[in-house]
DNA sequence: GTGAAAGCGCTAACAT
DNA sequence: ATGTTAGCGCTTTCAC
């Protein structure tokens, strides 16, 4: 227990080697006798010596980290796209600075300059990152991946949801259901999924009914507006026959505001959600909602961002896609039967490319 | 658009002044005249000149970055427990490193290791770390806090939650409900928190249903072993009249098992879990359980060690303790009503200390 | 107020 | 096979 740790140098004094065949052993590159490389090995052992990475670094330019900037850390969402790409950055040995809870420009702006000399590369979450935000504070040749982004045609690829595919599959699937009048709740209207979302919707109704109303009523993604958005669709004549929610928080609000008002899901009315939360299962009835691989989004956009941190790779950027795929449940109407214990989610079908 | 990215001589040859003046501009020592910090700056600015966190670490020992290593990023415990540390951390302007998913010591030490030069102190959760290997793995003098660990007497500041409270205290309410046998579902064996409760229970039922019998059925923390384990205790004469899951989601489990018997929960059986999951409020019925403020451990975690980063802090380590509040909801029989939309957990009583 | 210079701990030429 | 040495980009004495 001395009051310092142990240094390359220390290892190389008590080895008597030099400091390079110190690391040349401990860096496994050869060119050292086995004997030379037992005593390193044990002196390294005995002075318990933790090469700086610090150090390391500087030198080599490479940390072996990858930065992710996230507005947020709260809820299902980011707990399940940190674990997809934790799970991907660690089977490639890359450890996984985290950075969250932007307010603004500015704050994103620092969030990304704070990186440089840390990461190799970044993965950036972020509806305040734009083509100019990339120029002015991302370091000159930092790898990078943008997810759930409208940007596009810049130098970094951009991995998107299909949010849009996801909404017309629902839509259809209520539709072919025999729900002709199928309201929506939107999400903040800053939101690109929500945006996408009520795009989706959009073009669905345009294309599977026709001649059906568009119902269309405000909500921002909470559990509360979804309740409130359920009570002002119960109030217009004619009532519609299924209601489709931007994502499932706001299902489960509309979920509580029917049931209070003796409403039946599904014999009254048909409910869907977005996104499958956990919850989504639980609920009675269980929620149709259009599942999203977040975890495999996570990890596509690890994938993306390693091959960029090979500097051989030549992928050009593009803007990618990740399927969504329509789960129902008995929310919408599927026979009822017992509830059973523990299923999978099954996926019905594969929303086409769009 | 140059190869390279501007270092601090760039900026200083560009403003012709020598890159101390460069440096002490930037970092607000000083020292400097308002015409050579202008000058400066806007050199600075013009070459979009990011300081290298490598380089600057390395010669100042710091990294303002804080390493958190969990066992797994799986799940709502974690995701909350990330998002507690975060907050406090960022409140402070620390990064947060993450590293997870240890299958074993080796794994665990390496993760550690590998933290050397990375950060400046660590949060660590891992039944893997006891007092010896700290003394082997963490870099001397590199502070660190332990999070729901068994070890004690080190130099290290522990944090555990008070599981064995937050058992009692829902063991009373169920015998004071007027549920005498009380049986419990396990969790895994070697995992510390699972062994509280079980030690909470025993310790309740001897105190508050010292004639009831003891009746405990093994399981794992998942659904379907709560599943499984309700089937079993169905089976037993007598019935329990309540039983305790050691965490939500085997309570869940249980309550597809009753449902699937045509038991009624809770008019035939009282149910209660552990933890306080998202889920737990939107199960039918609503489940009662022991609410785990796991934000609040994350983020006391993080300000025990942010106090252990001021070199100043004498603060002697300790092993301190989260309390938990048993949060009674339908279905361990509260007067059930119309179940509503949006409500806070309710918090019933506050568990003595032991 | 400003600059020159000495490293922080390590890797990677380049010698030997 | 091994050692010497020059930096990586920055902060920080210590002179001036």
């Amino acid at each position: 227990m001395t009051t310092k740790n142990a240094t390359i140098k220390d290892v190389a004094r008590e080895a008597n080697v030099s400091v390079a065949s110190v690391s040349r052993v401990l860096n496994g590159l050869g060119g050292v006798t086995p004997e030379t490389q037992k005593i390193v090995r044990e002196v390294a052992a005995r002075l318990n010596y933790i090469p700086d990475n610090a150090a390391r670094s500087l030198i080599t330019g490479r940390t072996h980290t990858i930065g992710a900037v996230l507005p947020d850390l709260y809820g299902e969402f980011f707990s399940e796209l940190i674990r997809g790409i934790d799970l991907a950055a660690r089977a490639r040995g890359l450890h996984l600075l985290v950075s969250s809870s932007h307010d603004g420009v500015a704050d994103a702006a620092a969030a990304v300059r704070a990186m440089r000399g840390r990461v190799d590369g970044m993965l950036i979450l972020s509806e305040y990152v734009d083509a100019a935000f990339l120029e002015q504070n991302l370091p000159e040749k930092l790898p990078a991946v943008l997810l759930d982004s409208p940007v596009k045609n810049t130098r970094y690829p951009v991995l998107n949801i299909d949010n849009r595919a996801g909404a017309i599959a629902m839509v259809r699937h209520l539709v072919e259901a025999g729900h002709q009048r199928v309201a929506f709740i939107t999400g903040p209207k800053t939101n690109f999924d929500a945006q996408q979302r009520e795009k989706g919707y959009r073009a669905a109704m345009a294309k599977y009914a026709p001649d059906a109303p568009l119902v269309i009523v405000d909500g921002d993604f909470t559990e509360e507006s979804g309740y409130r958005a359920a009570r002002e669709l119960l109030a217009r004549k004619p009532r519609p026959q299924a209601v489709f929610a931007a994502n499932d928080m706001m299902a489960i609000g509309c979920l509580y505001a029917f049931k209070e008002a003796g409403i039946d899901v599904p014999g009254d009315i048909a409910l869907a959600g977005f996104d499958d939360i956990l919850i989504a299962r639980y609920v009675t009835p269980p929620l149709s909602t259009v599942h999203v691989s977040i975890a495999d989004l996570g990890r596509l956009a690890l994938e993306r961002l390693a091959a960029l941190l090979n500097p051989t790779d030549k992928t050009p950027a593009s803007v990618e896609t990740l399927g969504c795929d329509i789960v129902i449940r008995e929310s919408c109407g599927r026979k009822a039967g017992v509830t059973v214990a523990p299923t999978k989610p099954r996926r019905v079908s594969r929303p086409s490319p769009t």
